[in-house]
DNA sequence: GTCTATAGGTGGATAGAC
DNA sequence: GTCTATCCACCTATAGAC
């Protein structure tokens, strides 16, 4: 993402988009290099084949990905808070990683067939359960709906924004503003409502907002 | 999906197949002709190019949803209820056409929906904008919550059984599966979870189930 | 309608000059 | 390190026999 000035991190901005844009087998080693402003031989020269390149591209989102860290919910003080930093950390990383989500999903899609990448797995896997410990610590306290399923409700938190990034054509045509997806603005007011959306159904008295610990 | 005799039904199902687990991109015409059982060659019989044959699919589906219908709603009495009849034609539909997740999403991310754009924009928008009115009656009755953006919230709801289906390796793995994904009982539960889910959300008095009109 | 054979083009990858 | 030139495999699509 950021500028770089040495020729292979040109090769990496320049893979790292055109994956995220067109998949791994409609993207060319000739594309990549054409694209970074390099001869494409020298692709080669860095990385072993085309499939060593996808999968540094990869490596290097995740790399910065874990930099971040998972340490959102360590600021909120309420159960209701914890839940907002969740989503403010998944909005955020998707603004800071636009490519992210549809390397992401493809990945998920191609998982069976080809290249999955363990660290994907494992990284989303801890996010997850940080999520399901945080919804479960509500109920014990009696702030949330014990009623829910944790693991379920997790998914439910993750698939709103999720699925905005991921059909993010699509949402933008249904809300009137063609395949460019949603303007930022509304893209936005969308992640605030995420937030309200998932703490209507999770408090059990929603109209405190979650003032409870 | 289902069992046809004719060779262009077989080439249509073998496409679907191999476009839905591979790509556009990395489905290979020779491939699609072996997984039919038939000479690669016939598909320039039927179709004019990989790219048509590849509309048709879409196509195919497309209008098998459109069969179908939204009139889900109209047998369901109560406000709570017409969602949960949207949720079950969701969660029936994924049933009956397991490949659509995957090839709406490859539409989405590889083509930024510029085959089934038109298609979509009918289809899937007149859902929508059901769902849209259902909520908003909703609300007008007092049985749902004012404070939340009818559109929004109708993106959450379909966002939760679409994700679900969509990452659908990863929800696998998440809920201690492998990449094959959760299975069939584990696959109605969090249906039935979504149902609730997204009613806590909106009843403003989930206790009672959405027992108002 | 369905096949064989093949033309024509493209893509991944390598050799080697500078 | 970066480029030119090129090999070889494979893929889309067509021609034409049956």
């Amino acid at each position: 993402m950021a500028e770089a000035s040495t020729s292979q991190d040109l090769i990496l901005d320049a893979a790292e988009r055109l994956f995220a844009a067109q998949g791994f087998a409609a993207t060319t080693i000739k594309q990549i290099g054409k694209e970074a402003n390099v001869n494409s031989a020298l692709l080669y020269y860095y990385y072993d084949s085309k499939e060593t390149l996808y999968r540094a591209t990869l490596q290097r989102i995740l790399t910065q990905l874990l930099a971040r860290g998972t340490d959102a919910f360590e600021r909120a003080t309420t159960h209701a808070d914890r839940i907002r930093a969740f989503i403010r950390a998944q909005t955020k990383l998707l603004a800071e990683h636009p490519h992210f989500p549809r390397l992401f999903v493809r990945e998920m899609i191609d998982h069976e067939a080809s290249h999955a990448q363990q660290a994907i797995t494992s990284t989303a896997a801890a996010a997850f359960k940080g999520l399901c410990d945080v919804i479960a610590a509500g109920q014990r306290d009696g702030v949330f709906r014990a009623s829910l399923d944790p693991r379920f409700t997790a998914i439910s938190i993750i698939a709103q924004v999720a699925y905005f990034a991921i059909a993010r054509p699509a949402v933008g045509v249904l809300l009137g503003h063609g395949t460019a997806g949603p303007p930022r603005e509304l893209s936005e007011q969308f992640f605030a409502h995420a937030e309200a959306f998932a703490l209507d159904a999770l408090l059990v008295r929603p109209e405190l907002g979650g003032a409870q610990p």
